[in-house]
Parts: structure tokens; C-alpha cells; sequence
DNA sequence: CATAACATGTAATGAGTTACATGATTAA
DNA sequence: TTAATCATGTAACTCATTACATGTTATG
């Protein structure tokens, strides 16, 4: 289970309120490790509790900020886990589904579906360039900077394959590509 | 949730019983939709009790075969579920998370368990070019041949897109390639 | 027959999602 | 000062995993 750590990660980059790392999620490693604030606020309790983060209005305050911070065992439990390993995650996809599903009860008219996700990982596509471009290239020596751009990468590539993946089943399933919408 | 469709499409490709679907998923879609005989012992009894399968003894039979297959109302919401859409999965991996948590708190052994799951992923490759040369090329317009091609594809580019960075990675890990195991 | 392997199933637990509730802050 | 938005939180539910239980078939 990786929430937690991708949790005390965001906050040993900085400290920040239950919304705060909400807001970081939609925006970095969210992409690759989705939250909802409900679970966030659950496992900042729990981490609060296990006491690897404390905050700084101590007790429950429904509607006022409440800023944690990494402590020293936390930082110790993100270290451990890092090197602890783990299997490589079961690579659900809906859609690979639906389209061995429609090879073997025929068509069923699949291609607006895919033209929406189609569109949708190109969208993905041009926020990580954005990002790419943002950043500066790291240092020659700079390890950390190195890691972040590689996760960077991985994103990007993520999307291009789903879109060079998307087109050629657009091929397959609408064979006249300027022909009308969903059979 | 794709998991009583995708048994619905392996019932609609042959009939079977739950351990012939469970050996089915492990051989074939397995790899994009997982799931375990407990799951999977459960949606046969929820889609039979929907009407959409049946079973040749009708009764629960504890340790002996019971033969499922698909019914006409299982075939059509199938092809209705087809056509649905739906989000384009959140993408969790905790190797991502591992990265960019390496990165904000420093060097933590990392590599040994990268280098674990490269391996990991070129028997993955491995096992899905061996399927893939056990297939026989589709004809030019046999629709379901190439969705199931397609698939395949999807697999195999999926692996090297793991492969290629996952090597990136030890580059950055790993700056010296015949060195000693996990720092 | 005794044992191993196979086939089906139950129970407990935990992670994730959805819907909703409530207090604080900001803006009209 | 009312309404909108933000921030935190509770509750109910579903999906998935893990461990275990029980019966049947095949093998020596």
C-alpha cells in the first residue's frame, strides 16, 4: 500500500494541510498515485496517530487548516519502505477488456469510446510536455533531479503509448477514417 | 467494473467451469484484467442468479465441475457494456512512487528492487513474443483476429515500455553497472 | 484405502469510492 | 449578512485480497 508513502513523500518536500497535498496530487505524482481528499484526510490520521507526522493545531478542527509536518519516524518509515520492494502492479485496463469483448460478440460500436480516451491521452500528453518544459535539465551530479525527470518520463511515455495504441485500434475498428460516428 | 464481463466474454468464447476460467485468465487476459478464483467463484453465482449464465448442475456442488455457460440476456449486456465508456484507469504503481520518494529523501537502496522487476518484465516480454509467434497472422478482414492481435500487442509494447524505463532508471540508481548489489 | 491434487466455497479484512455533513472563510 | 467556496470530517458501500474450510477426483 503506497498512500501513505506517497504522503510522507509530499510532505518531506514540504509541509502542508490535508487540502494542500490534495492539490499537490491533481497536480504531480497524482498521476501516478491517485487519492481523494477522504482518503488523504483518513490516512493523515492514521499517520498522526502512528505519530511519523504531527500537525500544528493539535486536535479535530472541522473547516480550519490543519498544516502537518514529517517527523523523524516518518521520515525513518519512508526510508525503510523504499528499499522494501514489491510485485508490479496488476495492469487493469477496462478498455483492453471491451476490445477482446468485441472481438468475440462482434461489433458493438466501440470507436467513440476510443476516440473519447484517444483524446483524452493526448490531452495528458501535452500537460506533461508542458511540465517538461518547465523544468530545467538537471544538473550533471544532480540525483534527485535526475529521479523527478524520470518519473516525468515515464508519464509521458505512458501516454504515447496509449495513444499510438488508440490509433492503430481506431484502424481496426473504423476502418474509414472519415466515416460518421459510432456504428 | 469489468470483471463479470470479462467472464462474460470467456464464456461467450467456449463454456467453462470457475477453474477453467481461473486458467484462462492466467494464460491469456489475465494480464490486463487479474483476478482470483474467490472473486471470481463470486460473479458466476451473482451472473447466474442475474440470469445471464448457467450452470449444468444447477446446485452448488463442492469439489465437483460445475459447467458455466453464457445465456442470450448475458450475451446482450454484454454488448451493451461494450459500448459504455468509462475512465481511463488511475494508473497506481508503486515503483513511481518508490522513484520519486527516492528522490526526495535520499538514497535508500533502491536498486535491487529495479533491477528485480526488470527481470520481472522481460519474462513478461518474453512469454507474450512466444504467444505471439504461436498466433497465426489474421486474414486482412478478419476483425476479431486483429482486436485479439491488438491486444497482444498491447502486452508486448507494455513490457518494453517498462523495460526501457527501468534501465533509465540503474543509469540513474546505479551510476556504476558492475558494481556490487543494493547500497 | 490413503494421500495428493483439484474444485468450489465461506469469512474476515482492508483499500477505495460515493454521498453526505458541518464548521470556517471569503466575496457580493 | 447572506451566499458561495473552502477545509475537514463521517458513514455506507463495493471491490479485492488473504486465509481458511470442505468436498471430489485421481494416483499410488
Amino acid at each position: 500500500m503506497s498512500l501513505p508513502h506517497a504522503l510522507l513523500t509530499s510532505l518531506a518536500e514540504r509541509p502542508g494541510s490535508g487540502s494542500d497535498l490534495a492539490g499537490r496530487f491533481d497536480r504531480s505524482i497524482g498521476y501516478f498515485w491517485h487519492a481523494t481528499h477522504q482518503q488523504i484526510y483518513r490516512e493523515l490520521a492514521r499517520m498522526a496517530e502512528a505519530g511519523w507526522i504531527e500537525s500544528l493545531p493539535e486536535e479535530s478542527t472541522r473547516g480550519r487548516k490543519r498544516a502537518y509536518r514529517l517527523l523523524p519516524a516518518g521520515r525513518k518509515e519512508l526510508k525503510r519502505w523504499i528499499a522494501l520492494g514489491g510485485q508490479p502492479a496488476p495492469l487493469r485496463d477496462e478498455l483492453m477488456v471491451r476490445l477482446w469483448a468485441d472481438a468475440a460478440v462482434g461489433p458493438a460500436g466501440l470507436a467513440k469510446d476510443v476516440r473519447q480516451r484517444l483524446q483524452l491521452h493526448q490531452d495528458m500528453l501535452a500537460r506533461y510536455q508542458a511540465m517538461e518544459r518547465r523544468e530545467a535539465p538537471p544538473a550533471a551530479d544532480d540525483r534527485a533531479a535526475a529521479l523527478r525527470r524520470l518519473v516525468l518520463q515515464a508519464g509521458l511515455r505512458y501516454e504515447r503509448y496509449w495513444i499510438e495504441l488508440l490509433l492503430e485500434a481506431l484502424k481496426t475498428l473504423d476502418p474509414a477514417p472519415g466515416a460518421a460516428d459510432a456504428a
